[in-house]
DNA sequence: AAGACGAAAGTGGTTGA
DNA sequence: TCAACAACTTTCGTCTT
């Protein structure tokens, strides 16, 4: 995994240092002092272009997905009918009747590659509306661009809403990159349902042979710690909770969302910041039972014991 | 009163015949 | 395609702090 850093002249509000990195991979600001995630929220804010005076800001200010791709041809596109008269109703002379037939091909043809061109405008337009929602850094969205394209390339969007399947692609690359999003994630901001885009994404992965590691657990503990407001110290140790029970073999077969809250759970209370099972789950997005479930296992199965 | 606990029944997804 | 299965959720009553 690239990580692309880049200073910024913010300061931490936990330690006071100016030794701010922005891991664009995780689309997160990170002190690297005290390894406080400081803002893990960085929207694609605005277009690409600048504008100098107000009618041209009036011209280019449309930002973000162009609905209107949607509807047929935006009834732009020249029609050539079949009759070969012309505006007056007289018949065509032969020689210009010969144009006219290449004419008619040609738009034919045309026609067919705008629709694919549209499609791929729409996709392109949703998938940068999707990842700047979620704060995705370029390279996510290229990779699924990418995904994208050679889906279409092989014909999987065939049945499958252009939606869905944007959204699977975003999945996949980030499945792909150890970049913590979870599905839920993705259909929040998405006009589809989780089920829907699960069903493209196994399709598209399957289809294409795209291989992609289980998910990593310790992927979700900078952000889920952050959320909570949790030390790096606590941050630390559940990553090193983590890493035991992975080489024990704890987290397979175990949704890793549920086994890193549980980790979280666990190094909040040793480490004095207990946090209650309800906050940590709801930021995992399981269940306080789930959590639990899985900080009862570790504990046993890791000989932690927590005096209170 | 809030948090933690655990039992029991229900849900959605995977797997293997 | 169907049933078995494990993980996870929902719900709810009880105990602890």
């Amino acid at each position: 995994m690239a990580e692309e850093k880049t200073k910024s002249e913010q300061v931490c509000p936990e330690c006071g240092s100016t030794k701010i990195v922005r891991d664009f991979d995780r689309g997160e600001l990170i002190c690297v002092t005290c390894g406080l995630v400081i803002k893990d929220k960085m929207y694609d804010r605005g277009p690409e272009w600048r504008a100098f005076d107000s009618e041209q800001r009036d011209k280019r200010g449309r930002v973000g997905a162009p609905m209107t791709y949607t509807i047929h041809d935006k009834g732009l596109s020249t029609i050539i009918d079949w009759r070969n008269k012309d505006v007056h109703g007289r018949d065509i002379s032969p020689t210009s009747r010969a144009q006219i037939y290449r004419l008619r091909k040609w738009q034919r043809r045309i026609r067919v590659s705008d629709a694919a061109e549209r499609n791929l405008a729409f996709a392109m337009a949703e998938l940068d509306r999707l990842s700047s929602h979620l704060s995705l850094p370029r390279s996510i969205r290229e990779a699924a661009a990418m995904i994208y394209r050679r889906a279409v390339e092989e014909n999987l969007i065939r049945g499958r809403s252009i939606e869905s399947v944007t959204a699977a692609c975003l999945y996949a690359a980030c499945r792909q990159r150890g970049v913590p999003r979870t599905l839920e994630e993705i259909a929040e901001h998405a006009r589809v349902d989780k089920k829907e885009i699960g069903r493209s994404y196994r399709f598209i992965v399957k289809e294409l042979n795209i291989r992609i590691n289980p998910t990593n657990p310790i992927d979700y503990i900078p952000r889920f710690a952050s959320e909570l407001g949790l030390s790096s110290t606590v941050q630390q140790r559940a990553i090193e909770i983590l890493e035991q029970a992975i080489h024990m073999g704890l987290t397979s077969g175990r949704g890793p969302m549920g086994v890193a809250a549980a980790a979280l759970y666990i190094a909040s209370i040793e480490k004095g910041e207990r946090r209650t099972q309800r906050d940590v789950s709801e930021v995992a997005k399981v269940t306080e039972v789930t959590v639990r479930n899985r900080y009862k296992e570790l504990q046993e199965k890791l000989d932690i014991s927590i005096d209170v």
